[in-house]
DNA sequence: ACCCAGGGTCATA
DNA sequence: TATGACCATGGG
């Protein structure tokens, strides 16, 4: 799928730490409003841990309105930036094994596995495959996958099946995205649509 | 008016 | 382990 529709423009961000907030930004949500949300704090120059943690919830939450669920993400961005302090910043982190580090984030109020491993693979740069929404239909609608394993279940099998380069974890959960969106959802609208959307898949997954 | 989006936490059984 | 309620904005 690279070859067909090359690089995706993925994860634009001018900072590590700009990436771990999108990370936990965008849960649930279009990555449309957590530009909003990113350009609010940038705008305010509020895009650091410290000055998150400094400022008040109301005006963490009004910088984050756009983003939706403003008043829970005020509380885990502030969770999420008070671990990172605490522990010595992304470049103390960095020195820890991923399978540590995972766990280390995974502690974080408001960081689950998806949001962890999406802050590993594209802020840590570790080859961690991230399994989200989109993947699970996907595969489940190629018959690869039942669809309802747990997490870890189908991260470890896509992790084992396609090998350790770093920019392919990174630009096939990139691709699994952009191309999600254009598949219908759990019950098909109709045969033909879904088949022809996710022929673009057949011949990278058998 | 309705459905959905690049989820996670908490209470309950 | 496995559901369900809840969070909330913006676009289709």
């Amino acid at each position: 799928m690279s070859g067909r529709y090359g690089p995706r423009y993925w994860w634009p961000a001018d900072s590590k730490f700009e990436i771990m907030v999108g990370a936990i930004l965008t849960q649930n949500t279009t990555w449309k409003n957590v530009e909003r949300a990113l350009h609010n704090l940038k705008r305010a120059g509020a895009l650091d841990p410290d000055s998150i943690l400094a400022a008040h919830h109301k005006r963490l939450a009004s910088w984050l309105r756009p983003s939706g669920y403003f008043n829970v993400k005020s509380k885990r961005l502030r969770s999420f930036c008070g671990w990172l302090v605490k522990n010595g910043g992304v470049g103390e982190l960095q020195r820890m094994q991923t399978p540590a580090l995972r766990n280390a984030l995974l502690s974080v109020y408001g960081v689950g596995r998806e949001t962890a491993d999406d802050i590993l693979l594209y802020a840590f740069d570790r080859p961690v495959f991230v399994i989200d929404a989109y993947t699970r239909r996907i595969f489940s609608r190629l018959g690869l996958i039942q669809g309802n394993e747990d997490y870890d279940v189908i991260r470890h099998l896509f992790e084992s099946k396609m090998g350790k380069r770093l920019s392919d974890y990174k630009e096939y959960h990139a691709l699994i995205v952009v191309h999600g969106r254009t598949v219908c959802r759990p019950t098909p609208c109709c045969e033909e649509c879904c088949i022809r959307k996710l022929c673009a898949f057949r011949g990278t997954t058998s």
